[in-house]
DNA sequence: TTAATATATCAAATAAAATTGATGTACATA
DNA sequence: TATGTACATCAATTTTATTTGATATATTAA
């Protein structure tokens, strides 16, 4: 079913409210940027993502926590290091084709 | 050009702070409410969407504000009406095409 | 076991956005 | 000209988001 089918009263709130929050996420320069650079990059821990983007490592920890709540990018622990990709899936549902290959990838 | 040719230090920034200005104008449910009801509608003056939004009107005026700055709908005035549509380009440069047909139309 | 590194989380301070009610302006109609 | 309607804008308040510096936890290395 297309996300379109089935828009009534109730599922109408829960939609917008769900964009919402995507879009909220989406909405920052700082995070946009670490979304580039995601992309650019692949698979990037904290300690070298501070560096490239120069964000205090509390501040860096904020925002990926943001991204991450919205499941735009994904973790993964490999040691003492966490390492962020895009949830590419995600990502390219929301962003226009324009926004490729900046916040996303080109498809396979 | 595309979009990601020519991205460098300087363009970045640029780009990424015009993003965050659109997606910041997208990421508030009753913005969204508001566009779908546009993307329905067509052209809706600000007394009608008063009602369908059901939001007080200086509340609506303030939504239709940050949505019309972000260029993401256009206003015309007729006679004492100030009517409202979306900008189909601009938001289909924005969304995914799985948000086609909620807050843009189809292509005709 | 101690020390160092990687990272998340917390509390306090600051900044930005949203809400509310009131006021102002333009146009239309009696 | 006086009244009403359609809106935008403003100032004050409230709510939400961001920043900062400090602390806590887990892992690794000495």
């Amino acid at each position: 079913m297309s996300v379109i089918e089935g828009i009534n009263e109730a599922n109408q709130k829960e939609l917008f409210k769900k964009y919402e929050a995507k879009y909220k996420a989406l909405a920052d320069q700082l995070r946009l940027k670490i979304m580039y650079e995601l992309n650019q990059r692949g698979q990037v821990c904290v300690c070298d993502l501070t560096e490239i983007v120069e964000l205090p490592q509390s501040k860096l920890s904020y925002h990926l926590k943001i991204l991450l709540d919205a499941d735009l990018i994904t973790r993964e622990k490999i040691g003492t290091w966490n390492y962020y990709r895009l949830h590419e899936a995600e990502v390219r549902g929301l962003l226009s084709e324009e926004l490729c290959c900046i916040f996303y990838p080109e498809k396979k």
